[in-house]
DNA sequence: CTGTTAGCGCCTTCAT
DNA sequence: ATGAAGGCGCTAACAG
């Protein structure tokens, strides 16, 4: 057996000399969100299979975390770092580029760095969720987003925006909190206490969406039938007995694939240039939360 | 900033020289359980709080993968190892104790090596839990276990075996499966195909009854009212909309922290000695996937 | 108190 | 083919 051997070599010594560690680092900016995992999960495995090792960090979507670990990683001198960050803004990309330390970057637009990044297109997503909703007839809709500062919050809110615009609707109301159950809960509880209730919430986020579900449902409003809620990235898990929220998935595996392979490129030396944008698509599943408007009937068909 | 700061010290170097890399490592075995979230912020905190960094490795429940990536992170030389393992076999912590690296390990009882184990008393949480239903009324129950070489399942199974001998009730079967909704489903469609079917199910783990809910639903039974189900480890969770399974809790935070003190504790040197073990307490809490059986109306009181 | 040096374990080079 | 030596970046020990 090769794991009892009674020797093992010193990657400390090997690495100090070689500049090469093979390790990379993944760090990712929620752990709670089961979004991550299959991030951890499939930029493990590919890592593997060319002979890497992974070690992973979380940032409790804090900047600050993430420039410390990124600075830790660094000083350990891992080969290269796959970043799911907590914002597009340069701070650390820069500095990982600024040590020549190979990244690829999960998410979104880098718009200020030349670095690999792959995405998917969360404000067209966006566009067809809510379309979706105009679909079935609703008229009266709200939207649940995310941080100001985040990316993917500012477009799913535009998205939606755009889909209201082409079928000459107004929304309701626009809300904004952190990509949290709790965040979530809050904007639900404005939304419902407000004059107008909405017959449909967009959400940016799962987390969102599971906040503004139960707030719904500590408030007395039954969704689907009074209000249907639709959301991004509400990942099928094996922990939970059933998808329950219709939204927009992403290729979630597939790009956390695709950014270790990019990586790999760039730490092996097989690639060096410019940075490579992959934009994957997305796909709308419908689920549980999700109906016509109550007054549905009353009206004639909606589509523009 | 210092972030910001051009030079970034290396750490291969430092460590080589003084043999202290300040990194332990968590190697948990199914990253896919929520419980094992809550272990990485966990361990991930206590760590942090002492000037220690945390990488982790998820084993996907498979012994060789975990003495893989022991190797592998010894190879690097982390100060010490938290394991959460994948059975109490003594030869991963063999191997690492092999190697003076410390250890420390959340779970189970390790019966054949001297280390430090943090751990909840699974046979007493199960009987506890079997008794519930027994208080409810249930007579008919079966139980859905985990692999029978990990000592948990066992545990479990033991506890409902013993809450039912001391009702003077048989089991109506038993089942055995990997930790994993498709194990709980494949179980669970088995118990309901039998000739007797139970009223109640005790199953080993939060995945199996996840499983087993699925499969009741897929051929028509409703739980709770024709079909309790209880659980181990359903954590809540910020991606669940409610905790659903009537269940033991461990505490798992205070479990991890635990661990991660009485190993830094070791790798500071602060204690160097035998094995200590802590066995923190559980608690049952009640929610929507118990009832009383249907026909509870005709019989007496069932409480011993 | 500051400056120099040896050596941690490994790999690469060069000599035998 | 096998063997000896230098140096990666760092710190501890020691000299000035």
């Amino acid at each position: 057996m090769i794991a009892e051997l009674r020797y093992v070599p010193n990657m400390l010594g090997q690495s100090l000399r070689t500049n090469r560690t093979m390790v990379i680092a993944l760090v990712v900016s929620d752990i709670n969100n089961p979004f991550a995992i299959q991030q951890i999960r499939s930029v493990g495995e590919a890592a593997r299979e060319r002979g890497y090792t992974v070690v992973f960090t979380h940032t409790e979507a804090s900047e600050k975390n993430e420039l410390d670990q990124l600075r830790t990683l660094i000083e350990h001198r891992v080969d290269g770092v796959v970043l799911s960050p907590v914002t597009n803004r340069p701070d650390s990309v820069d500095f990982v580029m600024g040590q020549n330390v190979p990244i690829s970057v999960i998410g979104y637009p880098m718009p200020y760095n030349d670095v690999d990044v792959v995405r998917s297109d969360s404000r067209t997503a966006a566009e067809e969720l809510t379309r979706y909703l105009i679909g079935l007839g609703h008229e009266r809709l709200a939207m649940l987003s995310g941080p100001r500062e985040i990316v993917t919050a500012r477009e799913r809110t535009q998205g939606f925006a755009a889909a209201l615009a082409a079928a000459e609707l107004e929304p309701v109301s626009l809300h904004h909190a952190p990509y949290t159950a709790d965040g979530g809960y809050r904007m639900m509880q404005a939304v419902l206490q407000a004059d107008t209730r909405p017959t449909a919430v967009v959400t940016a986020n799962n987390l969102i969406a599971v906040g503004a579900a139960r707030a719904s449902r500590d408030l007395g409003v039954k969704v689907p039938n009074e209000l249907s809620i639709v959301t991004f990235d509400d990942a099928p898990s094996d922990a939970v007995l059933d998808p329950y929220f219709t939204g927009i998935l992403q290729p979630t595996a597939e790009m956390a694939e695709t950014a270790t392979r990019l990586l790999l490129e760039r730490v092996s030396g097989d690639y060096s240039g410019e940075g490579r944008e992959i934009v994957l698509p997305t796909r709308l599943e419908v689920h549980a939360s999700t109906a016509p408007p109550a007054d549905a009937g009353k009206r004639g068909d909606r589509t523009s």
